[in-house]
DNA sequence: ACTAATTAATAAAATATATTATTAACTATA
DNA sequence: TATAGTTAATAATATATTTTATTAATTAGT
């Protein structure tokens, strides 16, 4: 009888629908009075109260006290019970893995950064993949059976809902999921990266009343994620928002998708790291230009240091790029009207270096009637947007909450 | 008591939203049974008999009697009642307009195409498009207060919320929705052409099931239609789809938004008619050149025609039109892996010379793991795909079906 | 400190909806 | 053409939900 909301199929069963809206209510919008959360389901006081009582009996929500008020009896406000369990995301990028777990309220518990992990397509980069997280997982003060679910964040086409990544680690038959899973014990997602900090975005950033926008993931390559009507958009396979491969330029460089010309060539990390060590060649100076004819590696990382430091190449090089994000920015706003787009992943650490020319570029190529009503803002969630993202979404997905 | 289900605010009622929910399924999906209603919206077959009987009593529903079945007892069969009311649509293209009545079923009773009309943005203009749909309202069959609403379609920034139009017949303080009700003396909803387009194909094309489809008006401009998640999408202000002035190319060719490089300078029906004639002064000869050396005027629609008279120009610059659509289109499916991508407007006259060579730049743009999920079609509708548009949405608009 | 006004929470009554049982209408098959 | 099996429609009963009335807790003003 007093099965828990989340599990069984609630198809037609009203109670265990309305208690998940409940929840939803409370996972966007915080603390809420009983009469309040009657007026925005409009449900009756005592329907909801039923149903609040069940919820705190199954200890998915604790009654927080009294509410200061302007005038009028006191109500008593209800929350979620952080301790009500736990989620963990993993965000893997080209060269790092990031790992953290946040309560069941949505603050974040626990957070590991930029961990070296080279990632290669093979049983046992996942195997080590794998032992890293359940290092991770074991050596934090929450139990492990509290854990409800890991959120993984892959770049490449990754179809959440089949469980199969084709870009990185697409070992065959079974799904990457369920290889996950297998190793660390625990229902796990995968999702794409830049649609999971779309999301993480989404969910803590300031304008939560926005329902349309769009997430720029310029990393090493570019992606983007689509908010729509406040749902988080997929398309029909789950590949949507692989800008990085518009076919953009009439250059010759080959993007590593195959194809020449995709926007990613010249707009992202990887097109940043290109220029700079061609420039380089070219005999250009920078405060890099030692480390790089010693023979060693420039990363993508360097010229973000450099830029910290106002090297002169490396804000030319940025201020180029930008100007193309801006165009391509341009044309996003032209298609999608949105109300919010968000700069985020590693080139959002450039901040008014690539901000500039990107706004510059807007006012050039967008539609004016459009692009004013568009804001352009940085990521709030900096680092931690990938497992922000992950945890968040896998919150989601586990509480059927999208 | 017997409210209507289509008048005041309904906030809270549940019977009103059933209804509602009816009427949607039955707009959907045409006639049904108590039974299968029951099971489609989760509510039990008393209430949805109930319902139905009150909305049968209201005249929005007939039933159609005995159905055939496969064993057991034939179910009586509920489904729209065509004359509950009438819907008209007007589409306003850059040189012509053309006009429809759909019944409360969808059907569409009156068409007349492609009347000669030169907008201009005037208030006389107005005038004159107001008493030509006067006109053709009051010659048709349908007692005139049948008439529930008029949809009218205009390129160009539409924001069918607010009612003004901000490309053409911006006449000052007043909406243009306002502007026109004045004049015809019916609800009036503006609509932008494209978005309008892309729901009539959308909700009459054989894919019924598709959730996610983008529309492409390829006329004298460049718009696309976005559906997602089975939804029209509008963005902020309902500026979305404003792909003809992507910032595509590199050229020197002004668009007459101001701008430059955009998608439709070089993927429209005007950059057809640019390089056409281009052509023409070239001294390319055409079956066209005898007109145009007689000063005669060239119009798009001669083009057209020409094209299927396989006028080898013509074939020429749609062949490399069709390229640089496909081009452009990759980038769609990049971006939003839709399941389904419909060509339409006057270019989609053009049918196998220019979706050849789209199919072909798909295949060397796209993300070919992300392309095999979109099938390519072109209109069904043609050139009643304006019209049926605007009659479907201005029916689920004043249905609140949206 | 008392009273009126305001909002919250609970209880009782009324209404709405769903479940189950029953009857009806039909198909397929012996 | 009888009969078992199947599905639909209706009736009766049970359950769920809302509405209204009542009580409780608080603030602001006198």
């Amino acid at each position: 009888m007093n099965t828990s909301f989340l599990q069984k199929s609630y198809e037609g069963n009203r109670s265990a629908s309305l208690k998940k809206d409940i929840i939803r209510l409370l996972v966007i919008g915080g603390n809420y009075s009983i009469t309040d959360i009657s007026k925005e389901m409009n449900t009756s006081v005592p329907t909801i109260t039923k149903l609040i009582v069940e919820l705190i009996s199954e200890s998915y929500v604790l009654d927080f006290g009294k509410q200061g008020t302007n005038g009028g009896r006191r109500p008593n406000v209800y929350g979620l019970n952080p301790d009500a369990g736990y989620f963990a995301g993993v965000d893997i990028s080209k060269d790092f893995i990031s790992m953290g777990v946040i309560n069941f309220k949505g603050e974040m518990n626990e957070f590991v950064g930029n961990r070296e992990f080279v990632m290669e397509n093979t049983i046992e980069s996942l195997d080590s993949l794998c032992s890293i997280i359940n290092s991770f997982l074991n050596k934090l003060s929450i139990p492990r059976d509290k854990i409800l679910s890991l959120g993984v964040n892959l770049s490449g086409r990754v179809n959440s809902e089949s469980g199969y990544s084709y870009s990185f680690y697409f070992l065959g038959e079974k799904p990457l999921s369920m290889l996950i899973e297998e190793r660390v014990d625990c229902p796990v997602y995968i999702e794409n990266d830049s649609r999971a900090m779309t999301y993480g975005e989404f969910m803590m950033g300031s304008d939560s009343h926005v329902k349309n926008m769009i997430f720029i993931n310029a990393s090493w390559g570019l992606g983007i994620g689509i908010i729509m009507d406040g749902r988080l958009y997929y398309g029909k396979s789950g590949f949507s928002g692989e800008y990085g491969h518009f076919p953009f330029f009439d250059n010759e460089i080959i993007c590593r998708c195959g194809k020449r010309g995709c926007l990613e060539t010249g707009v992202s990390g990887s097109a940043i790291h290109r220029m700079f060590t061609e420039r380089l060649k070219e005999g250009r100076v920078s405060m890099l230009s030692g480390k790089f004819n010693n023979g060693l590696e420039i990363t993508l990382e360097d010229i973000m240091d450099a830029l910290q430091k106002e090297d002169v190449l490396a804000i030319e090089i940025i201020e180029c790029v930008g100007n193309e994000m801006g165009k391509a920015i341009s044309g996003l706003i032209n298609l999608f009207n949105p109300e919010l787009i968000v700069l985020g992943g590693t080139l959002a650490a450039a901040k008014e270096y690539i901000m500039l020319p990107i706004r510059s570029a807007i006012n050039k190529y967008s539609l004016i009637l459009v692009s004013k009503d568009t804001k352009l803002k940085l990521s709030r969630l900096g680092e931690k947007c990938g497992v922000t993202g992950a945890c968040m979404l896998v919150r989601s997905k586990t509480l059927g909450l999208l």
